[in-house]
DNA sequence: CGAACCTTTGATCATACTCAAATGCTGTGG
DNA sequence: CCACAGCATTTGAGTATGATCAAAGGTTCG
């Protein structure tokens, strides 16, 4: 939602600074504020019963936390939202924010555009999941982080930031650490792909999208669009 | 969306009638108007790349086809809606529709409450997928589908109406049909439940929920809350 | 310097898939 | 009314993908 700074820079806002893994959003909680990721990285996710976690998703610089508390009014967000790396995060007051949305028109389109991607993402992380094996959901994984890297330019030297670890990879795709260490080293193996020290390469972008079967279509059609409101501001 | 029938109902509405397996929402399309299912049974689904579909969520009588398309406004939607059964969908416009929502205050904090519950349905779904093993998932589709029929009071003697198929149910969780049926004879013949000529018999509705490892909180309070607004219509 | 965590590798195992064939059900047209 | 095509279900036998268990080396941080 890094979107016509003009007017919603109006709007009072508070900049609050992170450690990993520190809580940034609780779950069951019903967000008072609606924040942004001024950098860093942060995820997602649900406690389960039995304790273990699950990855809902990763946002990366610049993207929304829980575009949900735009919409949901004084109900709960059934996740909640760590930091991932050292992040800093933007919060706007949500009632003067959804007012706003609401009234201006560019703004509104622009929410629409963001939520529908939202959606979209949503279910397409569940078919990924049900659908591929192991590999492929890998891949998609890691080309989705690319597409919203790119779309934001966070593009450094020849290769990505890539600060989550196997074991969250792992969550985040219903696999167990172990296996997304075997996927990894097969992957670099075919010199598709090969993520050290925090930063992913990319060595065979071809090879890999074929792998992730990328809806390529329906995703373009979106990110075409989101890549127009960067240009447009 | 079964609400405040006064506010709603003066809004000019279509009922249209659909074959089982008939399409109602086509994937890709801006949908124009927002519809309801008066009866009957539909699903949400994906066409992927290679032609396999993917079900993404299952629409019971009285509930809402994509509540998506309230708040997208001219974006397009990205599944495609068919019917399951016979059925009978009532339509409304959109922008009216949207309207209301918005002036109306009651009106609103409801949608408000529909809408975080579908986002809420959407994540767990990911969720059951990621962790669950086969017998797993389908023990949580199942209660989700119970608590939503239960909800809406759609009982049907000592079963409940049950019409998915097997390939359906595959589609849905990530299984494959045959395997969907191991499941069904497993669980019949451990007496937990047994489905047979469309109809879903529980036996043991405290072991059925344990092999869900049902989220009962979250669950819970969002269906608490939602059928405190069927009493109040 | 030690503790905690992350990664890597090996060996074994089980869950769920694949292939295949038989049965039953439904609707349709001769 | 029957024959048949098409689909849904059931069951069997064999297989593979990814999980589990275990241990060793590498990092990072305090």
């Amino acid at each position: 939602m890094e979107t016509s700074p003009e007017a919603v820079s109006s709007l009072r806002s508070a900049v609050k600074n992170y450690r990993p893994h520190q809580r940034i959003l609780r779950q069951g909680q019903t967000p008072e504020l609606f924040g942004s990721l001024r950098s860093g990285w942060a995820y997602a996710y649900r406690v389960l019963d039995d304790g273990r976690r699950h990855l809902q998703g990763i946002m990366l610089p610049g993207e929304t936390i829980a575009l949900d508390s735009l919409f949901i009014g004084s109900n709960t967000i059934s996740f909640g939202i760590n930091a991932l790396t050292s992040a800093a995060v933007c919060w706007f007051p949500i009632e003067a924010m959804a007012c706003l949305l609401h009234k201006n028109k560019t703004q509104r389109s622009e929410t629409e555009l963001w939520l529908s991607y939202y959606f979209w993402s949503l279910n397409h992380r569940a078919a990924n999941i049900s659908r591929n094996d192991a590999t492929g959901r890998f891949a998609e994984f890691v080309v989705e982080i690319l597409t919203r890297l790119r779309l934001r330019n966070l593009v450094r030297g020849e290769g990505y930031e890539f600060p989550p670890t196997q074991a969250q990879i792992a969550d985040c795709l219903g696999l167990t650490p172990v296996y997304v260490g075997r996927i990894l080293a097969d992957l670099r193996q075919r010199r598709i792909l090969e993520v050290s020290d925090r930063t992913l390469y990319i060595l065979d972008e071809r090879r890999l999208m074929a792998i992730a079967r990328w809806e390529g279509p329906s995703l373009d059609q979106i990110t075409r669009r989101l890549s127009r409101t960067f240009e447009n501001s």
